[in-house]
RNA sequence: GUGGGUAUCGUCAAGCGGUUAAGACCCAGGGUUGUGGUUCCUGUAUGCGUGGGUUCGAUUCCCACUACCCACCCCA
């Protein structure tokens, strides 16, 4: 049990984490590029913001949230999602005083008492962005292109862009109405989560996966049809702006978010690649979040993208990530003498900027070199009795094999020169 | 919360009632005291998830538990 991390977690190991490293890196190049500016928040939160931000019928705070109370008696919960958080230091440090639209990025961990499965972490990682203060359907194409830029970044070609409208709460409850109506005589028919969906969340029915469930909903009133005028007109307005940016999706009216402060936009990035949980990115406009939360009437829209999930789709399709870097050099030596003077090298090297290693207890050369190897290391520095003697070392090319002996103050300016001439 | 599957060395695994518990990879050491990635040799589980049973005997059969995996649900 002692060695055994936590159900629902995961150790990343140094062998992965330059590929988290890597992702980590072309993320936050494309949000500074498109003004998105990071954004750091705290692990936990006071647990009303997700019961009121998340809403208080959703799953997730229903069952899934890490709650508990601190030592002064606070209800505190780990954070499930990042949006709430993210609107709740807008409020707190008014940025809507800030020049409109603020757009923000972050790197969270999030937290679900969830029974795991590929792709479903009880911790989980995930980037997000956020765009609050625009109403214009401009906004969400930003942020959609974000996400499909990143994909592209990252050379991931296995997702799919769904979009769809499920309105403001003005015309919501129409389309509610004109759903219970048509499933009403089929209703003992449906599954039987679908049955108690019928009452609280019909919607819901219309995105469940039991082949019965798709039989019967087949014809159903669709939401795009009970959009009012000024929703219809945005959602004509966002197709229209991400074909102008040379977006690719499919319009399908079975998304339905999973929590409550979603309006108008709702999007998804599937992939059939890694298993069930096949959506890499959610999310969509929530224009009464900030308002529910107390603040200043405030549109907003963003996503959440997985990591987890997109690392399993990047191996799933080979993409390629760039390898753990190398030593530049390692010294060998044989002798204590040598082993001083390799470590007076050691230093130098670090100083000028170079991944040097060295090792004790001295191995015998073959040990050594082969440690060089595993490292990775480009080139191998040997001193021996002979080189120490005529204050020199041997610079041995790992890959050619080449080596040759140079005296041991030049080491420094021929490795440079070689850096420099595999860089051009 | 509900199903189903799996549990033998760091990893992948064979064994399916009586074996010194295969093999491969990895790792460590070595091939005559100075050369890696190739090759050759050597070494590494008194132990088969845990606890009970059945049996003369259990890694092999039965039960329970636990863990992991996959799916439902939900979502990233």
């Amino acid at each position: 049990m002692l060695t055994q991390a936590p159900k629902g977690t995961k150790d990343i190991l140094p062998r992965d984490t330059h590929k988290w490293n890597f992702v980590e890196s072309v993320f936050r190049e494309i949000c500074e590029r498109r003004g998105f500016a990071e954004i750091r928040t705290p692990v936990f939160e006071y647990t009303e913001l997700f019961s009121r931000g998340v809403g208080e019928t959703t799953d997730i705070v229903q069952k899934q949230m890490y709650s508990f109370a601190d030592y002064d008696g606070r209800g505190l919960t780990l954070r499930p999602e990042g949006t709430a958080s993210v609107a709740r230091a807008f409020l707190e440090h008014k940025l809507y005083a800030e020049p409109q639209p603020s757009k923000f990025a972050y790197e969270i961990s999030c937290y679900r008492h969830e029974r795991q499965q590929k792709g479903r972490q009880r911790e989980f990682h995930q980037f997000g962005v956020e765009c609050f203060g625009s109403a214009d359907m401009l906004a969400d194409a930003e942020v959609i292109a974000l996400a499909a830029d990143f994909f592209a970044a990252l050379g991931v070609r296995g997702v799919e862009l769904r979009v769809n409208s499920i309105g403001c709460p003005a015309c919501r409850g129409g389309h509610r109405e004109a759903l219970r109506a048509f499933l009403s005589p089929k209703r003992d028919a449906l599954c039987d989560t679908c049955k108690t969906r019928f009452d609280r969340n019909p919607m819901r029915i219309l995105d469940c996966k039991s082949p019965v469930c798709g039989e019967l909903v087949k014809g159903a009133p669709s939401m795009l049809d009970y959009l009012c005028d000024a929703c219809r007109e945005d959602f004509a307005a966002l197709r229209r702006n991400l074909d102008a940016l040379g977006i690719a999706f499919e319009v399908d009216a079975g998304i339905v978010r999973g929590l409550d402060y979603y309006t108008k936009t709702a999007f998804e990035f599937v992939s059939n690649r890694i298993g069930a949980q096949g959506t890499v990115c959610g999310g969509g406009r929530y224009d009464h979040l900030i308002e529910e939360l107390g603040g200043p009437p405030t549109p907003g829209v963003g996503f959440g993208l997985g990591i987890e999930r997109l690392l399993l789709l990047m191996e799933a399709e080979d993409a390629r990530i760039p390898p753990a870097k190398g030593a530049d050099a390692y010294i060998a030596y044989l002798g204590e003498g040598a082993k001083l003077a390799g470590l007076g090298l050691l230093r130098r090297l670090r100083a000028a900027g170079l991944r040097a290693e060295m090792d004790g207890p001295a191995r015998n050369l073959k040990g050594q070199l082969k440690r060089a190897d595993r490292l990775g290391a480009r080139f191998a520095i040997v001193i021996g009795e002979e080189e120490l003697a005529a204050n020199a070392a041997l610079l041995k090319d790992m890959v050619s094999g080449e080596q040759r002996r140079v005296a041991r103050d030049e080491i420094l300016s021929a490795l440079a020169a070689d850096f420099r001439e595999r860089k051009e």
